[in-house]
DNA sequence: CGCTTTTGACCCGCGC
DNA sequence: GCGCGGGTCAAAAGCG
């Protein structure tokens, strides 16, 4: 959070380096579970990543819902089907501290373009997922590695407080120490930077708001989203760049038990029939049938909940941040008329800043 | 009436 | 130990 950190979100999407344009992989990925966050991001070797054998590329798209897929099977999948994928890679350097280095490596080069913007020439919305870690936490604070249990946690701690009546189950688990020190799991995280005048963009889900801080260094609040649906314990973070405000940061966290909603409603996203898609396709079927605004989540639900994966190789070898960048949103068909998507897909370090950092600050002279 | 948003308070972890 | 910042809660208000 220094200053030095000048223009943390700043960036441009399309100004990054091209020598990886040839990777064309999932982005996806992140720094493992409950015990891998944990590990010290300067040992790449911690990292979680894709492994390179997937038996079956074109696995069911609901698998992935389920959290039976794993980075692996993503990348693999994507890679495959992403032919003319364009992968974007912003002007990283090595040379940045480790922790930086290494969270950037998430989005390193697992990038896949999605679809190459001929095939959508009357998108002028871009997209890029972006990938997430655990080890957000590693860069943004234990906190928020504790996120989803914090969650729990803190609940506890208020449960007995409000429910002076009632509902103090546990009091025990309040020993947040205790859970601490196992470092819970947290569910991974993604995140998605997005040209957008509106910063709540719909994604098919129903999400309530249950919090809003201001962000330091940023005159843009935060935004703290949680489904609706029961059980659903996914939640989103929305936050506006401060130095382009025109770019809308979503951050979703954890992986939907249930269907998109506005899928299920319209028949249009099938997910089972998705399955049967190509992961190109899916993407395309994101954008087509969901348009722009169902893309983070429809995306993000790839994002397995599993987070053993492993990085390939190719993925140490090269130093972080290729930005996936790709124009699958249609443009707005629905309500959000004005809203012109570009999403960019960045690593999420837990904190927004360090996210969006990873990528700007390597463009600075 | 039910659901969502707003908002101040609170808790927690981390850095100093 | 203290202060800071992130994240969450929950009562109140707003909305359809």
């Amino acid at each position: 959070m220094s200053n030095e950190r000048k223009n943390p979100y700043q960036y441009d999407p399309f100004d990054y380096n091209h020598h990886e344009i040839n990777k064309s992989s999932f982005p996806f990925f992140n720094y493992g579970n409950s015990s891998t966050y944990q590990n010290q991001p300067d040992d790449p070797q911690t990292l979680n990543g894709f492994e390179s054998d997937h038996p079956n590329p074109f696995m069911s798209f609901t698998d992935c819902l389920h959290g039976s897929l794993d980075y692996n099977t993503l990348s693999k999948a994507f890679d495959m089907s992403c032919s003319s994928s364009e992968v974007i890679s912003p002007p990283l350097d090595h040379d940045n501290n480790s922790n930086k280095q290494q969270a950037a490596a998430g989005v390193r080069d697992h990038s896949v373009g999605t679809t190459s913007t001929t095939e959508n020439p009357s998108t002028p919305n871009y997209s890029s997922i972006s990938s997430s870690s655990n080890e957000a936490a590693g860069a943004a604070g234990d906190d928020q590695v504790l996120d989803e249990d914090s969650d729990h946690k803190r609940k506890k701690d208020k449960q007995p407080k409000l429910g002076s009546d009632g509902v103090h189950e546990d009091k025990s688990k309040k020993g947040s120490k205790a859970k601490k020190k196992e470092k819970p799991q947290r569910e991974p995280r993604f995140a998605f930077l997005t040209k957008s005048e509106v910063d709540h963009l719909e994604d098919g889900y129903r999400w309530r708001k249950y919090g809003q801080k201001a962000v330091k260094n940023s005159p843009y609040p935060r935004s703290y989203y949680r489904c609706t649906t029961q059980k659903c314990i996914v939640k989103k973070r929305v936050e506006r760049s401060f130095q382009d405000p025109s770019i809308v940061i979503t951050t979703y966290e954890g992986q939907h038990n249930h269907q998109c909603p506005a899928a299920t409603l319209r028949g249009n996203l099938n997910l089972n029939a998705v399955g049967m898609l190509s992961p190109n396709s899916l993407l395309a079927a994101a954008s087509l049938n969901g348009s722009a605004r169902y893309s983070h989540e429809f995306l993000a639900q790839f994002f397995p909940v599993n987070n053993q994966v492993q990085l390939p190789n190719h993925f140490h070898d090269h130093p972080p941040s290729s930005m996936l960048y790709s124009n699958l949103m249609n443009p707005h068909r629905h309500h959000h008329h004005q809203q012109q998507q570009q999403q960019l897909h960045a690593p999420d370090y837990g904190l927004l800043q360090d996210l969006v950092h990873s990528f700007s600050h390597k463009q600075e002279p």
